[in-house]
DNA sequence: TCACGGATGTCCT
DNA sequence: GGACATCCGTGAT
């Protein structure tokens, strides 16, 4: 199968608008074992400045969160623990924002998935949740700061979804009164994804 | 050197 | 379906 990257212009706007325009593309990642891709189903956006959940919160700048600060369409990996979350970098250079890619449905590549995830109940246990997706798809640390309008790692056109539906984001509940933006988008009725609660929906 | 962060998987009900 | 133990890299002290 092949996948088209989108055009760099694709990352220039609004991250909220971004957020759900990302859901519906693939994510492909190439590596020297195969290509795995999948439906980005879920994302939650992050906006640095005045979002107490973002790494960049109040222009934060470390050599983490670096990416943040340049142009849109970028990767930024972030490394949780044993696990490895990979975000789109978006908004103008030196507006630290970002896009985290909670699930996606697998579209390519099965046999990798399951190869790198291990014995899985389910097939939606591959690729429902932000850590799980990165293995899944083989994604790395080493590939933050990669751009993601082509090879070894991007986003390739898909297909619009017919419902999206929009809600609180997950796991911020430190976060002061940013935990009630509805930044966090995805799919509706999607099995792959993350969590079980399907029902705060706005949109 | 230490405090911190949040998803995963397993066990339990 | 819910609760809990576990995982380790980053940044500040």
């Amino acid at each position: 199968m092949r996948h088209q990257p989108v055009h760099s212009s694709f990352f220039n706007k609004p991250t909220l608008e971004l957020a759900q325009a990302l859901l519906g593309k693939i994510l492909v990642k190439e590596t020297a074992e195969g290509i795995a891709a999948g439906i980005i189903v879920e994302t939650e956006a992050y906006i640095g400045p005045g979002d107490q959940a973002a790494h960049s919160f109040n222009n934060r700048r470390t050599a983490r969160t670096e990416v943040m600060f340049g142009p849109a369409g970028y990767t930024y990996t972030y490394v949780m623990h044993t696990h490895c979350l990979v975000n789109v970098v978006s908004g103008a250079a030196d507006s630290p924002e970002a896009i985290l890619i909670r699930g996606v449905e697998p579209v390519e590549g099965m046999e990798l998935m399951y190869q790198r995830r291990g014995p899985v109940k389910r097939e939606q246990d591959l690729t429902n949740g932000p850590g799980k997706l990165t293995k899944a798809l083989g994604i790395v640390k080493e590939d933050y700061g990669r751009p993601l309008w082509e090879a070894p790692l991007y986003i390739a056109e898909g297909n619009e979804p017919e419902l999206t539906a929009a809600g609180p984001r997950i796991g911020i509940d430190n976060s002061g009164e940013a935990r009630e933006y509805p930044w966090r988008f995805w799919v509706s009725g999607n099995r792959f994804v993350s969590g079980t609660k399907k029902n705060n929906i706005i949109k």
